[in-house]
RNA sequence: GCCGAUGUGGCGAAAUUGGUAGACGCACCAGACUCAAAAUCUGGCGUGGUUCACCCCACGUGCCGGUUCGACUCCGGCCAUCGGCACCA
């Protein structure tokens, strides 16, 4: 029996406490119905859940509720993002264990996403601090290292002073750190690297298969990879037998301009290519430009500064002799690191050649051409060029490339902008990098049976300036797993944690295998995943990264699919009065106290509504009273009614009332509207906009409580119950079970609907003369085209119009309108 | 500068993809119930005009123009907001 009011506490503690016990959420890698794989982003376990991940894994959460509904055979995942700075750093503050720390926020948001009410198969749990999982992370270093695709290079790399660790390109953002929004500065040190750059085309152009991803996404992505198809130029330096200067430039057909040429001050060549006379200045310059923050490197407000090497280049097309400067706004690592000036052609060539009164040639020319102004227009044509005189942008870049080829000093190049993913980092809280350095065999990878490489726990989270891990002699001190010589050290770094993101959702389909990282024929079976639901602000890093692990692993034979996310859903921000929730604005809501005064349902059924998922949503108390309020409405008319529905309702739907026939008819059209919005966008907030027309409807049909048909009211009220199912868990499933209902709401087959019900048997004709509407009349659905014609020429108001004027044409739209045209 | 997304009542939004603009909700207003309040129910709610009122009329989807019997929807040109990339040669 239903209680005559609605508690959300007690039917939720119920639930939970069933569900607890009969965990009836499972995959079953075996199965013969098809299988379908919805995905959340796995959380960082920071102590709390936020409305961010409510709303993430509400949506995914409601996906996979409907598609096995459906009759697919679910995936629906969930694990941990574990290893990462917060934790050490609260382990430094409360001298504590980062993984005490992890572990026991793991616990708790573990609890509170259960009592979200998520179906997630637990059982499939991945936690990548702990060693069953970063064993295989560290596995997976390994197979990169073997094919060459990890790698250790001294480069000058991005530093955070304030995490004390290196950064990623992809996690330095406007020159700032992405955690903690400091300033990044340039440090030479030996890393480690992945060579994400060996699948820059593949990762660029496979964006196209990505149907299932928005044009935002893809276009940050292709945008980040960088592509861009120019030509390399030698030139030879005057001054110096046998060496060259190359050249990336995507304008070879302004050749004919170059004046001079820059270099970048990190250059290797520099030094050689600077005359006694001035070293000094060449050298001041290059010690200042080291001092400037990546910001100010590249602000391109800055004025343009540099000082010439006195060396000097012969331009090929022309013969001239051009001087070589070194200038900051050559960057070192992208292209040669050297690049040609054209003053009259480039904007930043113009202004440097402008201060340093350095000469210009103009070699395009076009209807919008100013003299004294730079001119970068692709649409002109080419003039002191020699030969090449008369032509366009395309053509003349083409044969100028193609005679530069042919007379040996130039080659087609296509640059990208994506830089290989620097992966180590100098802190604790992370997987160790499974690599030790003998002083004989040098650097030597860990023995595969050997794994993991355990964080040592005798570490001294006091230290200052370096990592805590340094502190470990236990840890540093090690066997060369080749020759045996006690006196080699282990790698004091941990992999970032991008790295354990990059392949969590592949364990999740062999979560429990200790002898492989999962097995080929069960990922295969799962993946790709059918629906990834997250956050924009993982557009380039993790989405980037995994899809190159993906490739990686493909072409190692260990995977069989070329792209890991079919369909990526990037769900928008939760708002609270017009800003984003967090912690230093104080606007924050605690999933806790929504649980506690209204339920987790209301909590779900509001963070769905309103907005369609990829747009921002306004968090309101208002509205989320206002969902509760719906809610109790809904148990109403289950209380009300529980003793009159019938879960074995029988009716003829020819042999209806008028009234029951409408009646029926509506039902069915939600049932057709509430599928088609969860099948085609995830459209909830029209889905829940449905179910509210539907609550509607049925309190209009019992209004008249001596005309009710119960069988019709019954088949109405158990389709607004498995509607609402995916989305108010612990109320459908209270209620089914209340009715009588033997196994879970969540395990009948969703809602049929009949094409021919899902209509209604009256339409409002419209009738429009001359576009404008007139008229509106009410008929019979269905209707031949001439009988729609008919019924409009004879309106009473129709007559008033086409008074004493011509029928030009009508226009009929079948059960819609018929527009009258009349001169 | 290049690229992408968005622009509709006081607010969140909807519109079967060229056919009644504003569904559904929030807020607000009025009424019923109540001693009262809450809850619940009923009704109203784009702007302007006209009318005692019902009606009716005009305008209205960022701006300007076009195609069409008919445009939030298609085309051309702008503007604004948000996001990505950017001294990338």
């Amino acid at each position: 029996m239903l209680e005559k009011e609605y508690y959300p506490s007690k039917i939720e503690k119920k639930w939970f406490d069933i569900w607890e016990e009969t965990k009836p959420y499972k995959a079953d890698n075996n199965s013969a119905k098809p299988k379908y794989y919805a995905l959340s982003m796995l959380p960082y376990p920071s102590g709390k859940l936020h409305m961010g991940h409510v709303r993430n894994y509400t949506i995914t959460d409601v996906i996979a509720r409907f598609k096995k509904a459906q009759g697919y055979n679910v995936l629906h995942p969930m694990g941990w993002d574990s290893f990462g700075l917060p934790a050490e750093n609260a382990a430094i503050e409360h001298n504590a264990n980062p993984q005490t720390w992890t572990l026991d926020n793991i616990a708790y948001m573990k609890t509170q996403l259960k009592k979200l009410g998520l179906s997630i198969d637990w059982d499939r749990e991945a936690t990548t601090c702990l060693p069953d999982y970063y064993k295989w992370t560290q596995w997976l270093f390994l197979q990169l290292y073997k094919k060459g695709l990890a790698y250790k290079k001294t480069a000058p790399v991005n530093w955070c002073k304030k995490c004390h660790t290196v950064l990623a390109n992809e996690q330095v953002i406007d020159g700032k750190c992405w955690r903690c929004d400091s300033e990044v500065t340039k440090k030479n040190l030996s890393q480690w690297f992945f060579k994400i750059t060996d699948y820059s085309e593949q990762l660029l152009g496979d964006l196209d298969k990505l149907d299932g991803w928005g044009d935002n996404v893809k276009t940050m992505q292709a945008n980040w990879i960088g592509k861009s198809e120019g030509t390399i130029l030698k030139f030879k330096v005057k001054e110096i037998e046998g060496l060259e200067i190359p050249v990336y430039t995507t304008r070879a057909d302004t050749c004919y301009g170059i004046t001079y040429l820059v270099v970048a001050p990190e250059y290797p060549d520099i030094e050689k290519l600077t005359t006694p006379e001035n070293r000094e200045a060449v050298e001041n310059y290059r010690q200042n430009a080291k001092k400037l923050s990546e910001i100010e490197r590249l602000s391109t407000e800055r004025i343009k500064t540099g000082v010439p090497l006195g060396t000097h280049i012969i331009n090929p097309f022309t013969g001239r002799v051009c001087p070589v400067w070194v200038a900051d706004y050559a960057l070192v690592d992208y292209g040669t690191g050297a690049v040609m000036a054209v003053p009259y052609h480039d904007e930043r060539d113009f202004d440097f050649a402008k201060k340093y009164n350095l000469d210009m040639v103009q070699v395009v020319t076009g209807p919008d051409f100013e003299a004294d102004k730079v001119y970068v227009n692709k649409e002109g044509t080419l003039i002191n060029s020699g030969k090449f005189d008369g032509m366009k942008y395309e053509q003349a870049k083409k044969a100028i490339s193609e005679y530069a080829i042919e007379q040996g000093f130039g080659e087609f190049k296509t640059q990208y902008r994506l830089r290989d993913w620097l992966i180590s980092r100098q802190r604790y809280w992370g997987a160790p990098i499974p690599i030790v350095y003998c002083p004989d065999c040098g650097e030597v990878a860990v023995d595969e049976k050997d794994l993991p490489v355990l964080l040592p726990t005798d570490v001294d989270f006091s230290v200052k300036g370096k990592s805590p891990i340094e502190t470990s002699e236990s840890f540093r001190h090690t066997t060369c797993p080749k020759c045996g010589n006690t006196k080699a050290i282990r790698d004091m770094d941990t992999m970032d944690t991008f790295v354990c993101s990059s392949w969590y959702y592949m364990r999740y389909t062999d979560a429990k295998n200790d002898k492989e990282c999962f097995n080929k024929e069960i990922i295969d079976k799962w993946m790709p995943v059918d629906q990834y639901v997250g956050g924009i602000e993982h557009a380039i890093l993790h989405l980037l990264y995994s899809r190159f692990f993906t490739k990686a692993l493909r072409d190692m034979g260990l995977l069989s699919f070329d792209e890991p996310f079919k369909n990526l859903l990037t769900q928008g921000m939760v708002l609270k009065d017009g800003s984003k929730m967090s912690k230093s604005k104080g606007n924050t809501v605690d999933p806790d106290e929504i649980y506690k005064n209204f339920g987790a349902d209301t909590a779900r059924l509001f963070i769905l509504s309103d907005s369609p998922p990829a747009r921002d949503f306004d968090w309101t108390d208002a509205g989320v009273e206002g969902c509760f309020k719906f809610i109790c409405r809904v148990y109403r008319l289950y209380e009300k009614f529980q003793n009159n529905i019938k879960l074995d309702y029988n009716f003829d739907v020819k042999n209806l009332s008028k009234k029951d026939d409408d009646f029926v008819r509506q039902v069915h059209i939600a049932i057709k509207k509430i599928t088609n919005d969860i099948q085609n966008e995830f459209q909830f907030n029209t889905v829940i906009s449905s179910y509210r027309e539907l609550t509607n409807t049925i309190y209009e049909y019992i209004k008249q409580e001596n005309e009710i048909n119960y069988d019709v009211l019954s088949f109405a009220l158990l389709s607004l119950l498995k509607l609402i199912s995916p989305v108010c868990v612990f109320l459908s499933e209270e209620i089914y079970a209340s009715l009588g209902g033997k196994e879970s709401i969540q395990e009948l087959p969703w809602c049929k609907y009949d094409e021919n019900l899902a209509k209604n048997s009256m339409i409002t004709l419209i009738i429009q003369i001359n576009g404008k509407i007139k008229d509106k009349i009410e008929v019979e659905s269905d209707l031949e085209n001439s009988k729609l014609e008919e019924i409009a020429k004879s309106a009473p108001k129709t007559a008033e119009f086409i008074e004493g004027k011509q029928i030009v044409k009508t226009i009929v739209v079948p059960n819609k309108l018929v527009n009258i045209v009349v001169k």
